[in-house]
DNA sequence: CTTTAAATTTAGGCATGCCTAAACTTTGCC
DNA sequence: GGCAAAGTTTAGGCATGCCTAAATTTAAAG
């Protein structure tokens, strides 16, 4: 059984890499707030049980084993934080809960809670449920834009970039949660803000 | 801090209260499928800690401090085995993934769960998001009747007793999902049954 | 009573994963 | 190259909570 702790790590890993960082014992450490002593302890272990290759005094570099508990553990936590966001409970708690969800939360429930949530909440009353805000969107997803559901300010800006409804526009790189997003439109490459880009919303599949 | 563990116990031994059956170490040992001196060990901890009385041999009784967490406990795993099966989670899962899951649902959250799933399936589409079944209600919360969601004999049953739209009601006290409610009308209070009140739509806050 | 079976507790161990302090590498600068 | 600072590992400990085996207490039957 793969305990909490090996998630942990594993998804710490797998984050500073998504990040282009450099997965030091003392980098891991940081990340997960524990004596680097502790990270060597552990990362050796890891190392025995087939997760990541560990070079002393050299860092670690997950295995495809690893890397696919990391990803899916940093998945479900973004897939929870949005869910108890939607839900409405305090921002300030939102990354600290699903720090400790994302261990708990079997793959279907994920999937479930990702189907059932996803941009629920600004979605207006009525709305077909193939419009999503472009927030929701995974990597090279594409889609046609719906309406814009902020105020006037966002709308001229969006509308100065070309993202005016019917447009088709595809996500080139989304960091989930956090971030600017990568799309293109009629050819070019944009990077849009998150809090502009939840208000847009764009008709899928 | 609360261990996971001492969440387990006080469950169990609240889940044997419930039922009236006696909480000796065997007892709980058996609950929690561990062996009865592991029990033994831990309930001598948790009567250190306030948690219950001990008396060696002859078992223990949940102090105000231990009761209070047991039953939230158990109300949480009860919430979410709801949660988990009206998302549609396999059947034969849900009881082991709620045994998970309630150690690690902020409070919160599982009031927002409770309030969005409850009686979900018969809230008619296109109800305003404050309109919940009357069993979503928590002891002490007050609502507006909107509407009686269920037919003809149950409609006529609930305007006798007073209850029709725009009457302001409170629940007295919910057992959550089992057994009637005790609800407060015009001044008089009464008992209703679960099946009925779940067809009583109110508007809260 | 007394004897025996069942329940319970004590004793000694184990795995996890964290910590601090001390030893050891590596790196960067002169 | 040599040396200090930064990074890393080793060593020795601790808390949790589980286990088995052996003692002890309680309860039930004669």
């Amino acid at each position: 059984m793969i305990t909490e702790s090996t998630e942990e790590y594993l998804e710490a890993i797998y984050y500073l890499y998504e990040r282009g960082e450099a997965a030091t014992t003392t980098s891991v450490a940081k990340e997960l707030k524990v004596a680097p002593a502790s990270a060597t302890q552990m990362l050796k272990k890891l190392a025995k049980r087939g997760y990541l290759k560990y070079v002393p005094y050299r860092g670690v570099t997950l295995t495809p084993k690893g890397e696919k508990i990391g990803k899916k553990v940093l998945r479900k936590h973004r897939v929870m934080e949005k869910f108890l966001s939607n839900l409405g409970l305090p921002k300030s708690r939102v990354h600290k809960d699903a720090c400790e969800l994302e261990h708990h939360i079997p793959d279907d429930l994920e999937r479930a809670i990702r189907q059932r949530f996803e941009g629920e909440r600004l979605l207006p009353l009525g709305a077909p449920s193939n419009v999503v805000p472009l927030t929701s969107l995974l990597d090279g997803q594409k889609g046609i834009v719906s309406f814009i559901g902020g105020g006037r300010g966002a709308s001229q800006r969006l509308t100065d970039l070309g993202l005016t409804p019917r447009t088709e526009i595809k996500v080139v790189k989304s960091a989930l949660f956090r971030g600017p997003l990568m799309v293109s439109v009629r050819g070019t490459t944009l990077a849009i803000g998150r809090g502009i880009a939840a208000t847009v919303f764009v008709r899928v599949k």
